[in-house]
DNA sequence: GACGCTTGCCTAAAGGCATTAGGCAACTCC
DNA sequence: GGAGTTGCCTAATGCCTTTAGGCAAGCGTC
């Protein structure tokens, strides 16, 4: 029986890509084994589970957004970091959907902490330094931020938006639109 | 044997207890079975598959929510319905967490249309009533303030919320006054 | 109150996913 | 080329879904 080489890396980049293509709740150990054309218990070796191989997709996934939304900020402040921000999170979703469900999976705190979520939390708050809120006023808008942006992409995703004619393209400028407006008075308050 | 009386009705309600208890996910018909003491197989002469029961439950939760935001919102208007709003959706998913998740359930579009969904879309047009705006303003809004609350529900769901000491609620109240100010300075424009 | 008829719940069976235990063969390294 | 490691396999168990067919409980009728 020749040997496919596998390896918990590949195993977790072809499940991410699995995701993508049929959803994160369809992400299953068989078929995954299928995808590698091996049968489901050589997984075993390489994932302790099926819930350890989706928190590492989760993971991987926490990873690559974390990535690219610093990338995006780089070099940015004010509005333009809003926007880049907020955008490099929807094209994210929208490229990767699997990815970004599997990066909502609930992790055990210590998985958490260990986790890219950190950075994500680090970079809301960058964003905010633009607009100068003190506390608590800074917590607030870093979950009003990620409400939205969230709320947002996951609505758009699970078609809650394709009942109307308007552009969900320019929804979401509005919105980025709106929420630097709000920042700015809070900080004036 | 005796007769235990399933009806579609009881075991819609029962799997939204169920949902509430155990999580949304979790609702299946071997569980369902369980709760009834009956056999699995006895429950498909009342859904037609555990897919079926699933959208039921959603349909019931959609319902229910619709009801209550209804509720909340009789003789308000302005700042009081978006409050009143905000507060019966993000009460009703704390109550019932599992019926929430199974609101969230996509549906296929003949689903949807004949589904409370449509309540929702048109009370949360009816808030911006108070607000006077024109469209596509209009739609903007109605996406923002969905993605708002559905994103803030979800992520204190999930836990997101609890890694700071900023009590959730004054987050909550924060961004309900932030919101309401955005839109009465859309309405200048 | 006995009769049949409907129908509610059951048994049986097949197929899928998750997980574990133990085996054999394919690489690796000397 | 031989010894040892280890990667993938077979086998088996348990739970979930779904369908087909059977029996009896409860209904209405006389």
């Amino acid at each position: 029986m020749a040997r496919v080489g596998l390896t918990t890396e590949r195993l977790v980049r072809a499940g991410a890509e699995l995701a993508d293509e049929v959803g994160f709740d369809q992400v299953t150990a068989s078929a995954l084994a299928r995808r590698f054309d091996v049968k489901v218990a050589s997984l075993y070796a390489h994932v302790k589970s099926s819930q350890d191989l989706k928190t590492r997709i989760a993971l991987l996934a926490l990873e690559e957004l974390a990535d690219q939304v610093a990338d995006a900020l780089a070099g940015r402040a004010g509005k333009d970091a809003l926007a880049a921000f907020a955008n490099a999170y929807r094209d994210y979703a929208r490229r990767h959907p699997g990815r970004y469900a599997a990066a909502q999976l609930r992790l055990d705190p210590e998985t958490a902490a260990a986790s890219a979520g950190v950075r994500h939390a680090h970079m809301t708050r960058a964003i905010l330094r633009g607009y100068d809120l003190g506390e608590p006023d800074q917590t607030h808008a870093v979950r009003m931020l990620g409400s939205v942006f969230h709320g947002y992409v996951s609505l758009e995703a699970s078609g809650g938006f394709s009942h109307t004619a308007v552009d969900p393209q320019d929804s979401w400028a509005w919105i980025i639109d709106s929420l630097d407006a709000l920042l700015q008075n809070r900080t004036a308050s």
